[in-house]
DNA sequence: TTTTACTTTTAGAATGATTCTAATATTTTA
DNA sequence: TAAAATATTAGAATCATTCTAAAAGTAAAA
């Protein structure tokens, strides 16, 4: 489980490097980020947050995995995905499926956002709600409650 | 491969049932429809095109393959799915993947439409293109080509 | 502190949908 | 009929993700 501490704990930082002290969030931002989600902050929890949040656009969860191989050495696959739970659980990301794509993308945008894939690529760029509009006639007995959409095409250069 | 044959060839036609004689198309009917897709009528074909074209809706692989086994007493889970393939690329029918399930569902509708996911069955509906608008408003080098909508909600008994 | 109770991490096994492989059966063409 | 092509099949392989059960780490109680 995961529970509210009052105060962080002690880490292991024997093993840490500082690729990301120039980008995205601090150590220490993320650290506070995570206990304001009721998350304890682990140094594997920091560094998978510190990438989520800072670096990754749109990883998958080998993405994750192989980046954080590289950041701390040793981590298990499991711990990523145990992680990514943990993560999305307590409303720091949010994970999409995609019809064109076999694995989960994990995005750290918590609005209500839509996606545009590019076909060339395969790089997705988000859409922000407000830039859609949708009108829907469906009998009335039928309540949307939400919905999703994907976009393909190209980007011109 | 599937090729086209001036005219239809012999089918080992001794296991076939007829449940469906009273529902869906005929198997001679089904049987020239495949023709005129570019597929060779083999028995498993027939039947499965049947299902598909008629009786079923949006099956996943699975439910596919458990009504096949009733139907022709003993049919390989590649076959089914080797004949989904065939089916989708000579245009018969398509192929669904969303994100709330893990399986691919097959729809016998060719045409642009989309789905409401009744959150409460599981169950999809279909949502025609022409009861939906959407306005979108992206930097003009993004080029839509098509997109996906899924609508999740329940339905006022 | 030291003990005790939790929580986190881990390696590797398990799962489950789909695809692959390579052999056999069936059908068409020559 | 023989030869060539296509279809079907059982079972193995794949691959993302989840599960399991044990080991390691951390916090709170005594």
């Amino acid at each position: 489980m995961v529970k509210k501490t009052k105060s962080g704990f002690k880490k292991n930082t024997d093993s840490v490097s500082n690729a990301f002290s120039r980008s995205g969030m601090s150590m220490q931002e993320v650290e506070s980020k995570l206990v304001d989600h009721g998350i304890q902050p682990s140094l594997q929890r920091i560094k998978l947050a510190q990438y989520l949040l800072g670096k990754a656009d749109h990883p998958t969860a080998e993405q994750i995995y192989t980046w954080a191989q590289k950041e701390l050495g040793k981590i298990s696959l499991a711990t990523v995905y145990n992680t990514l739970s943990t993560f999305i659980e307590c409303g720091l990301i949010q994970e999409f499926k995609f019809p064109h794509l076999d694995q989960v993308i994990y995005d750290c945008r918590m609005d209500h956002h839509f996606h545009f894939v590019d076909t060339k690529s395969q790089r997705l760029h988000d859409v922000d709600s407000g830039s859609l509009r949708v009108q829907l006639k469906l009998p009335k007995k039928f309540l949307v409650e939400k919905f999703d959409i994907v976009f393909k095409g190209v980007i011109e250069d």
